[in-house]
DNA sequence: ACGGACATTACCGTTTACGTCAAGGTTATT
DNA sequence: AATAACCTTGACGTAAACGGTAATGTCCGT
């Protein structure tokens, strides 16, 4: 297993960010602060690994900000409080409530990402389309070639 | 029909983009400089237009910096000299050739694209999962709710 | 030929997302 | 207790992607 606390450097080589990156996301609130050795030194979770990857994963594949991406980290949090409050406070009717509230933030990123995914297959529709027509008409070179050669053929 | 041709606020106005920022992008070579009238200003052709919406995609999906932009959009002009090309010089062995090229540039486009949303989906079924096993809790709850009111039905 | 709308270049300013020291404190090992 | 390796908080720097304004020129309808 991964030892259970990180420092910073080893946190750096394994998000491939720097260690800069990592205090300025906390900095700007994207990362909770983590937790600390005696002398100052920052100690990371496994969850907070998670969570920093997760930031790399919404950087690299939706391209927002730092700023919409703590938006939707947030409903992160909000899954992860459910989490706890149904687990602190078992109550079957209160906990459905909670439940109701988490699918309804997963379902909004999942219908966020879905979004995309379909702009992005209009995109590579027209591209799709594009190839069809050189495809096309690359069949007509040939066969106009073969046509060529077939007349200068009958010469020789 | 459109104008043939437009100034930059009305190209502003059509894109969502400020005419800086049509500027800009002039100035740094994602646009082909566009004609002009006698006195300067800047005339935008059919052409240039869809180039520009082209550009506000690519920002907008991929989330690529615009010198990335740049280099996709190199892409596309190829194709369009290729085109040019196989007008001028129909010779189909030649043509055939520039088929290729064509060929390969929309292939990687379309492959790039694809990484893309493969990528999406995979982070989208990670969602998905998270939500079946919500969905299943709430179950759980909902089913210990029924349990609970029936015994209060009993004692009732 | 003139007034108002629209453009041009030039240049400085701003925000975002970090990079890069500097000066000093901490941890682990010998 | 000394030393190397690691960390800390500033503080300043920078590239990208524009925003904003000034000073000036152009277009066009009357």
């Amino acid at each position: 297993m991964a030892k259970q606390y990180m420092q910073i450097g080893e946190v750096a080589e394994r998000t491939g960010l720097t260690q800069r990156t990592l205090r300025f996301y906390e900095e700007k609130g994207l990362l909770a602060p983590p937790s600390r050795l005696e002398g100052g030194f920052r100690l990371y979770s496994e969850d907070d690994i998670q969570r920093i990857e997760h930031i790399v994963q919404f950087k690299r594949l939706l391209g927002f900000s730092l700023a919409d991406i703590k938006n939707m980290l947030e409903a992160e949090e909000t899954l992860a409080d459910i989490r706890v409050m149904n687990q602190q406070e078992p109550h079957p009717a209160a906990q459905l409530q909670r439940m109701r509230k988490a699918i309804a933030v997963i379902e909004e990123q999942e219908s966020l990402i879905n979004r995309k995914i379909a702009q992005l297959e209009q995109m590579r529709d027209r591209w799709r389309e594009r190839l069809d027509r050189t495809l096309r008409r690359s069949q007509e070179a040939l066969r106009d070639l073969e046509a060529e050669l077939a007349a200068s053929g009958v010469k020789a």
